[in-house]
DNA sequence: CCGAAAGTCAACCAATCGGTTGAATGTGCA
DNA sequence: TGCACATTCAACCGATTGGTTGACTTTCGG
């Protein structure tokens, strides 16, 4: 059940999955605590995630009664590669860009370190990310 | 008619606006020639161009008898620096990567020049790559 | 002026979406 | 054991999607 393009951008044109998607950056998080900044119902949640779950933007993993939702970035990388490889992109210096990514990470490294409790690897993530 | 992400990635979301937003890249193009290679019905099409027009991914303007559909970048850019902004570019300097973009679109207007029927202007149009 | 070409419009279809409510299924805890 | 919590399931709703076909408007060309 690989995520294809359709599926990832289908899952992102929706405000509410984004939101989720950004609250899942923070930290992973139980259905419950997903829900609950939100209006609509723990069911209309639980439809979300299971829609951002297709796309593979997401995992989940039942322990115990509670299921954890957390990020897997690879999905939306290859939205954003498909983007990002888009002609318009044509007269785009993908060595121009990697050093401009490469280098807002670097300079990032500083000030990343003291707001980060948890000690996940997205930071190498950076590497792939014009291929 | 501002494109909000909401309606930009759910243009994006089908594999066939998709497909004409890179024949778009090419050139400008009527809409019987977008149609053409594409086994639907020509008013399939149409109305996948009125979802992409209504995205702001591409813009229509009609000359006699022929609507010409040409490629709007703003809209996939708005896109691009969302994902760009997310997760595993966290901390990325957004402002810095909009210039960035900015510097990289500009080099687009070459692109526009009225003759074309074979360009691969590619070479020097990126040699204003901002630092 | 007549016919063909370029597109859109309108009606219709099945499928999906985003949301609701209420019931059902697990699981942890006192 | 039994209740409360976490989450999904099932049925339903109105709106939208992606496609079809056929009729229609506008414009070009002989």
């Amino acid at each position: 059940m690989r995520p294809d393009l359709d599926t990832v951008f289908a899952a992102l044109a929706d405000p509410t999955r984004r939101r989720i998607l950004t609250m899942l950056l923070e930290d992973d998080m139980a259905v419950t605590d997903v829900a609950d900044p939100f209006e609509m119902s723990l069911a209309a949640i639980s439809k979300h995630l299971t829609i951002l779950t297709r796309a593979g933007l997401i995992s989940q993993e039942k322990r115990g009664r509670v299921k954890w939702c957390k990020l897997e970035p690879d999905a939306m990388r290859e939205a954003s590669v498909w983007i990002a490889s888009f002609g318009q992109f044509e007269g785009l210096d993908l060595d121009a860009f990697e050093v401009f990514l490469a280098g807002q990470f670097a300079s990032d490294e500083a000030h990343k370190a003291e707001d980060r409790d948890d000690d996940d690897d997205k930071a190498d993530d950076i590497d792939d990310v014009t291929h």
